[in-house]
DNA sequence: GCGACGCTTGAAATCGATTACAATGTCACT
DNA sequence: AGTGACATTGTAATCGATTTCAAGCGTCGC
């Protein structure tokens, strides 16, 4: 059961200790500058010795500011995430932010749901790391005056202003393209994610467009529809298992995707990369330590992280919003790729 | 850049509305039951027609309550941890608990990070998956007359006082020796966790119980030293591979562990379970979808999670706290598992 | 020697809700 | 009619910080 609980030492309490006016103890903490240099190492002492801590209640009451700014993920599971969450921390590190996470498939955003989150002055910003988000929810935070504090992380909602800190997607479907093209693959498939997502899109355009470029048959049966999933790649596998000429390489719009189509690929008796090669993208953490190692495309999930941070607190401090460039991608070649058999 | 914020309206404006006092907006709002009918409906419309919200940071000043509860996490990105989190939001549902999420490996808990988030009036509980958590933030806690507010979820800290809610990992560990049993196997080789970790001693007591009781041989090299990583899984592998007399079954303490193993096994030439059969713990989401299927122990995460977050409920209640049993496990038997060769 | 100026400091108002207390009205019962 | 119990409502204090405004004081220029 809950202890008794103490009542927390105020900044009146700091102030009696100090002999000075709450006034001045408060100016110490926000703006130490205007406080006589003897005055502030007494009251230093004097919030030391009392062990006080503000109170964020009343600070956020006062100021209007929430100190906090709210992250949307689609789905904590996925390993994806984590990486991001810390360059998140980092970014938000020095300034009094807090962080509050939301999962967007356990709680989803509703017409509402954003905009009362500010309105509750629970949150100064967000970052959305939701592409999926309908475009109502920024609708209303215009509607409540609040526009302009989301910046959009990964994912974004098409049509919508608003800074987007992402990797640069079709460089990376076209580097991966490159990649098998260059070991000497000609039948190269692609397993897309899920329709409509933004990502899906501009991977498969990245992709379509290296294979046009390098003059490379396309085939409508090889763009395999997929959804991110581990079993979209082992449905993709089956599909193409069943293919009488087979390609000889497939691009997969994801990390997990590779890993279910490899797993299914190998219990259908092709060996990877031999028989045929597979690059992934995303390089999440398992990419390194699967059988075969994954070739994929890495994006710096940290430093996207981290830039997503800065930017909304540039944006909060009343700063442009400048449009960030695409972050540059990386093939990291392993074990899932190989020449083509013959 | 942030647009003009517009005045949130508050509750002054729906009085003035409603042409009642802010008391009985109030009341309608936190007692609805002692404000007449009519009253009511009068308030409810104006709110609605002002769309009035609560403004969090002053109800939490005011009544000394956060409304928002702390979840510790060692990782975010494992993906076992994605059901925990959505049973913990369903648990908290309909309480007006906010849910922060901290990720005790990006944001290390020191001697006062937990105290200070109750002290800066953050927070009214807390949950905690980090049994690693240092002793000292817990009296931390307790000097500030906070004891008590945190519950234990999965993992625990040794001495502690405080409810845990967690599986019964000693039963898991049962379970999966004495399937390997059944099956016929004799030889069973276990692959821990971390050195110290709660998880990692209740799993290999519950293992070396049964071996025990079923008269199986032990031997000391058969007790391989792992950390719940796939990494762990491969050196593990290695281990096994370089054993003149080989085991015919393996337990891992964690799934992952068991993807390692495996892959690395199977690189090694030996195939899975014909050759040897390994059994993993937790039933993370890939466990059904790797090749071969894993036979693992399931707890349900879900459920653990919003027992957690409904005791924590009854603790800030004034509630009991008594102790909660230990969950049940399941053993799931998949593909990983077989009839020992010969 | 006097007023202006800058630097520190404190008193008190303020943020937006909740709630103790008092006031009022209603009703039943004697 | 008078009294007490009860239900409903409003007034105003309160939570703990920040910030406006004004005052105190020393210094400088003339």
């Amino acid at each position: 059961m809950p202890g008794p609980r103490t009542r927390p030492t105020t900044i009146q309490d700091v102030a009696r200790a100090a002999q000075v006016s709450t006034a001045t103890v408060s100016r110490v903490l926000t703006q130490p500058g205007v406080v006589s240099e003897t005055k502030r190492a007494t009251v230093l002492e004097a919030i030391r010795e009392t062990g006080y801590r503000v109170n964020r209640a009343a600070r956020t009451l006062r100021t209007q500011r929430a100190g906090a700014a709210l992250v949307l993920i689609p789905n904590l599971g996925k390993p994806f995430y984590s990486g991001i969450l810390a360059g998140i921390s980092e970014g938000f590190a020095g300034s009094d932010m807090a962080v509050l996470i939301s999962d967007t498939e356990v709680n989803p955003i509703g017409e509402d749901t954003l905009a009362d989150y500010f309105l509750d002055g629970l949150i100064d910003g967000a970052i959305s790391l939701d592409g999926g988000m309908i475009p109502e929810a920024l609708h209303r935070c215009a509607e409540a005056g609040v526009a302009g504090r989301t910046v959009f992380l990964c994912e974004w909602v098409d049509g919508e202003p608003g800074p987007v800190i992402a990797a640069d997607n079709a460089e990376g479907a076209r580097l991966a393209i490159r990649h098998l093209h260059g070991l000497g693959h000609r039948r190269i498939a692609h397993v897309t994610g899920p329709e409509g997502n933004v990502l899906t899109n501009s991977r498969r355009e990245g992709m379509m467009a290296e294979r046009t470029r390098l003059g490379l048959p396309a085939r409508d049966d090889w763009i395999i529809r997929g959804d991110f999933s581990l079993e979209s790649g082992r449905e993709a596998a089956d599909r193409i298992l069943a293919m009488p000429d087979r390609p000889t390489a497939v691009f997969c719009a994801a990390d997990m995707v590779a890993f279910g189509l490899i797993a299914r690929l190998q219990a259908g008796g092709l060996c990877v990369p031999h028989d045929i090669s597979v690059v992934g993208f995303d390089d999440i953490e398992m990419s390194e330590h699967f059988v075969p190692a994954l070739t994929t495309i890495r994006q710096d999930r940290h430093r996207l992280g981290r830039r997503a941070a800065e930017i909304l607190l540039d944006l909060l401090a009343g700063g442009e919003g400048a449009a960030e460039p695409l972050h540059p991608v990386e093939l990291v070649v392993r074990e899932s790729t190989a020449r083509p058999r013959g």
